[in-house]
DNA sequence: ACTTCGTCGTGACATTTGTCATGACGTAGA
DNA sequence: TCTACGTCATGACAAATGTCACGACGAAGT
């Protein structure tokens, strides 16, 4: 019998998640978290051999969950299952130890077969999104042309995200215009959308 | 027994609400959709009762779904289950003829009652996000101003949403700054991410 | 008929943003 | 040691953006 573990700040999707696996002989939901900070203490506390992590949790994203998970508790098997396909998950989530990396896309099916892989000790990827993260390449980009993107993501100007990271104005317009050279952008907010949408902003 | 229609761009997700659905006595999934422009047909050929509709979809977005079938089919009742609580949606959802309206952040065990509450022909809608919905009002936004914005979102510049909207950059600019005036924006970036958090840009 | 509102346009102006050159400091690798 | 790179900063300049005043047109409501 593997026991699981599902992590996903939805919780009707946890739900519906966990009706879709229970159906399954040799699968077992032991137990069900919302926010990824609470993930180490549930798997412990419930001896789970996977878990499916959502990588967009309050508290702590799953790519830091599973990255607990493998130093604290590495009996437990990371599966990351998101909405988002971000080449930059991909090779973040292997990074951290995570086994495994599917996208809510892929037909309901196969996601028990997966968790059957992951928990005999196989990675699991998907084909084409591996292909694609390999292909993009590691981020481009330096610690302070993320943060910097990161606070212009969220409508800042440059002048506020001067103040918030306790730097002069000019050297903020210096790392956007290094990191709008980088990411092909024609300005600071197409540049954030481009590094959000590659996976290069995670907090 | 009440006859079930999904629509879902994310097949996992899609699946995972069927089987959870189908664990009920009376209820039973007839038609799953990845695509909101394929919802009436299936509707029509399954002769499904409720329609359960997700807003982000391809080909024709969720509330735009329940209009068609409000229209052209009904007999089939729609019942909007979202990631987003945007106050707007709730509004435009219920204006296109929709008969509910849930979060997927509310438990998965009370999805089979408001599917049951819609088949009976009553509504059903989040009583915080309908109260919020309520507060914040209708768009205070102009057709034109929503335009921009949308052209805005993409990080295009507004030289560039000129030319795509056939229009002067002046105009353009002048629309940007009524818009950031009524969102309380400080740039175009900001403003456009506020409407959108309000559910206020839906093509 | 009058007013209000959205739409579209122009021109002028201040501010913000993006680019570039330049320099200093520390760290890491050859 | 020398080099490369990231970080931080300054100053100058061009380009894009945001604001304002003004005018014109048509649709809708009074």
């Amino acid at each position: 019998m593997i026991r699981l573990l599902l992590a996903d700040d939805q919780a009707l999707v946890r739900g519906a998640i966990a009706s879709l696996l229970d159906l399954e002989d040799d699968l077992e939901v032991v137990a069900q978290v919302g926010r990824g900070d609470e993930v180490l203490e549930a798997a412990r506390s419930s001896r789970a051999d996977v878990a499916l992590l959502d990588v967009e949790m309050p508290g702590l994203d799953g790519i830091g969950a599973a990255r607990q998970l493998k130093v604290e508790y590495p009996s437990c098997r990371a599966l990351i299952v998101t909405t988002f396909g971000r080449p930059g998950y991909v090779r973040l989530a292997l990074e951290a130890g995570a086994s495994g990396f599917v996208v809510k896309d892929t037909p309901s099916g196969q996601l028990a077969d997966a968790v059957r892989r992951v928990a005999a000790g196989h990675r699991v990827v998907d084909p084409a999104l591996a292909a694609e993260s390999l292909a993009a390449g590691p981020s481009p980009l330096s610690a302070r042309e993320t943060d910097v993107l990161i606070a212009i993501r969220q409508g800042n100007s440059s002048g506020e995200v001067a103040s918030q990271l306790h730097l002069s104005e000019g050297t903020v317009r210096n790392h956007l215009s290094s990191a709008i050279g980088k990411t092909g952008a024609r300005n600071a907010s197409e540049a954030a959308r481009i590094a959000a949408e590659n996976g290069w902003l995670l907090a």
